[in-house]
DNA sequence: CTGGGGAGGGGGCCC
DNA sequence: GGGGCCCCCTCCCCA
């Protein structure tokens, strides 16, 4: 059952991250570099480029001020949706259960298309996404689009988020069709690189080292959360009692549990 | 209750 | 404009 986290962050939440600052030697930790663990091991930033002390203030006070994001549960989601979106079913049948191979190839197109640009919008949506069917009100919000001067917005049939690009529709609702299948076990991911990801699961490949304790991992995500562990100085602090946590979720259970107010 | 690993999702940026 | 990559974040589970 995938998660769901479709609720659309506070702007003050989604921060552009200092790429240069962390992540200088970024491209030596890309998925295709040949496993290399010396290699690996050296591209790991240095710990002080790592060390969080760096960016701290920065990084407690966005911890204080993170919403309390209200995940939507998938089954909740579907069951809104699903018996309206009868495309849906077919959708999915044809996107989602033919390997990690690209979209299977499209179905008889619509011919209801013209050649004017909100059209064209939809023949791209289409093309994305043969099983979108003929209507348009698969993308109910395209509709808007029709009136090129007026407020782009583009809704998801299934959940309603709204987009201001195509683009970014298109990518969204592949976390509703999952074309990505792992052709191993095959479950199903909206992205080709979250397939590569959960592939590693079954390969037990883990290209991310960490220079500290030789421990790897298939993600880096994962590899940047265990660095926190070689710190004595955690990213996010209880603003009651002032411990700091090496996670968010960890500031949170914190919190939830009944922070007793005294520093530790 | 806390700490940490594993896995996965969303959106932004860059090419 | 689209795809790939990246970061941030979250949840689940276990010790």
């Amino acid at each position: 059952m995938p998660r769901s986290f479709l609720v659309r962050k506070s702007a003050c939440s989604r921060r552009r991250p200092n790429y240069s600052e962390l992540h200088d030697s970024s491209p030596e930790f890309t998925f295709q570099q040949p496993y290399d663990q010396a290699h690996l091991l050296a591209a790991i930033p240095p710990p002080e480029v790592l060390n969080p002390t760096a960016s701290l203030p920065t990084l407690i006070w966005d911890s204080l001020l993170a919403p309390q994001a209200q995940p939507i549960g998938w089954a909740s989601l579907l069951s809104q949706e699903i018996p309206k979106a009868v495309e849906l079913t077919s959708l999915s049948d044809e996107d989602s259960g033919k390997g990690s191979q690209p979209p299977s190839p499209p179905s008889p197109a619509p011919s209801s298309f013209s050649s004017t640009s909100a059209s064209s919008l939809e023949a791209e949506a289409y093309a994305a996404f043969p099983g979108l069917g003929p209507l348009p009100k698969q993308l109910v919000g395209l509709s808007g689009a029709k009136d090129p001067q007026s407020r782009k917005a583009f809704n998801c049939k299934y959940c309603n988020k709204e987009y201001i690009s195509l683009g970014a529709l298109k990518m969204h609702i592949r976390s509703h069709t999952l074309p990505c299948v792992c052709g191993t076990c095959g479950k199903a991911f909206s992205r080709p690189w979250l397939l590569q990801g959960h592939v590693r699961t079954h390969t037990g490949e883990k290209p991310f080292s960490c220079s500290h304790c030789s421990r790897a991992f298939a993600d880096r995500s994962n590899l940047r959360a265990h660095l926190q562990t070689h710190s004595d100085v955690k990213k996010y602090q209880c603003k009651t009692c002032s411990r700091t946590f090496s996670r968010m979720s960890l500031l949170h259970k914190h919190q939830e549990s009944g922070c007793s107010g005294g520093p530790r």
